[in-house]
DNA sequence: AATGGTTACGGATCCCGTAACGATC
DNA sequence: GATCGTTACGGGATCCGTAACCATT
């Protein structure tokens, strides 16, 4: 599990669409599908359902987006709140 | 950064040590070491004070420290949650 | 010289992108 | 056959551990 499967699949479960998701990481598509794999085969349990039209998030899936966005939102939230005691002490 | 990086720092955190904290990592020095100067380098602050004993906790580095242990535990509540699914739906 | 952190270096591993493939309409 | 996702494969980057180093006591 890495930050960065974590982007990958909250992109996909935005989009709905592996491509236009890679696309907006600036990635192509296979690894970004092989983090999708990975994360699922980690977690033990497919996350999306594949259809013809591309990725929809299953119940499993659901409830991983409302952590990883949290998980997310945290890390930024660790990122400024450093800067921000930095900057207080006039930025050493 | 990396959830690596962000264990690791917890972990030096708390052993104020980065040989006793690598011992419990499982990890050798070296490699811990660089952990933290990473993180450090991308935060653009020092975490640590350096001292002839081992490392103490900056300011930026104690505010850090709790959004560490809160993203940590948002990883894990991710993981037991997911499983807690897919347990609901009888193993797929 | 002992203790604790850091830098050098080499080899294994990881990870991306291109290319080829498989499945669904 | 067009559209999506996935697998194969090769080269570059990453990362660990051993060894050597530097600073403080």
């Amino acid at each position: 599990m890495s930050l960065t499967h974590i982007q990958s699949f909250v992109a996909v479960a935005e989009e709905g669409h592996v491509g236009r998701a890679a696309r907006r990481l600036h990635l192509t598509q296979p690894p970004l599908s092989r983090h999708i794999l990975a994360l699922e085969d980690e977690l033990g349990t497919r996350l999306f359902e594949r259809t013809p039209r591309g990725m929809r998030l299953l119940p499993a899936g659901e409830a991983f987006l409302r952590h990883a966005r949290r998980i997310l939102a945290e890390v930024d939230a660790a990122v400024h709140t450093v800067r921000g005691v930095t900057a207080g002490r006039q930025g050493a």
